[in-house]
DNA sequence: TTTTTAATTGAAAACAATTTTCACTAATTA
DNA sequence: TAATTAGTGAAAATTGTTTTCAATTAAAAA
């Protein structure tokens, strides 16, 4: 909300608690997610208004969207410099990590390819603690 | 083609012109620039046959989609066993590699999370030697 | 505090991408 | 060759997202 409000925008209801339900999420949340739950505190939220504030916060780089096999619409918040993903393939539980090194495979890569590299997308996948125990069972 | 049919499938006109686009490509496309590229060697073609075969090809892991930074819904051939790719952020050259070594930072990333991790996706970005070059003068 | 202002809102309409429906066509099998 | 049925394209339906616009409201000014 800070961030919002440092860069001109007002501080609305919509957008609080659109900022609110994606802060608190530990799984990414796309549009329609938002709005079903942005719904049960503020009823007469519009579906515009999540989308118009979700283009807000990606442009602010607060959220960022998040590609996955079912889809790439939803959104997790707490980006912060270079970091990666790691994904909960059963509950969706989302985690960043950071302190790859790629830097040898990318200097192979380049030279086999003439390409000169200048950025990387690296995401995991696996299975949380939490969905490890419920599995076991 | 040999594939889908071995599935199956009969071949047609529609399949055969879809299937010899992807092909040939070097970038990935999406359902309507294929059908662009395929009503000029067959007029009647429908859109709704490039969905339909995108959909077996992708079935067949003969196709994959591709996500960038601009939208998750282009297509690559070629695809087999696990590679990655490396795009050109100009102009979409995409080609694949393999031979990453991620098993320290999974180890690592895994013992700090509890995650049991499964899979990954890397994908390198980059500008290709053809661009450099136009990029030069 | 009250008034003014312009950004923001939500409903509805518009738009874009994809999927479904269905009568017809054509690839494969007998 | 004829029979079968998968596959086709046009059109309609559906889904997800964006635009429009009059009303509302947060923030600035008085
Ligand atoms: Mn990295
Ligand atoms: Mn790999
Ligand atoms: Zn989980
Ligand atoms: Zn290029």
């Amino acid at each position: 909300m800070e961030c919002l409000q440092a860069n001109g925008y007002r501080l609305t209801n919509p957008r609080r608690i659109t900022v609110e339900i994606l802060a608190n999420s530990k799984r990414p949340l796309n549009a329609s997610e938002i709005y079903q739950l942005a719904k049960e505190q503020y009823a007469k939220i519009g579906l515009v208004s999540v989308y118009r504030t979700i283009e807000k916060l990606e442009e602010l780089n607060l959220i960022q969207r998040v590609h996955k096999p079912e889809g790439c619409h939803a959104y997790i918040a707490g980006f912060t410099g270079h970091q990666h993903l790691l994904i909960c393939t059963k509950c969706g539980k989302t985690e960043f990590f950071e302190g790859d090194d790629l830097q040898q495979l990318i200097a192979r890569v380049s030279l086999e390819s003439n390409f000169i590299i200048q950025d990387h997308w690296l995401t995991l996948f696996g299975i949380c603690s939490d969905c490890q125990q419920k599995q076991s069972h």
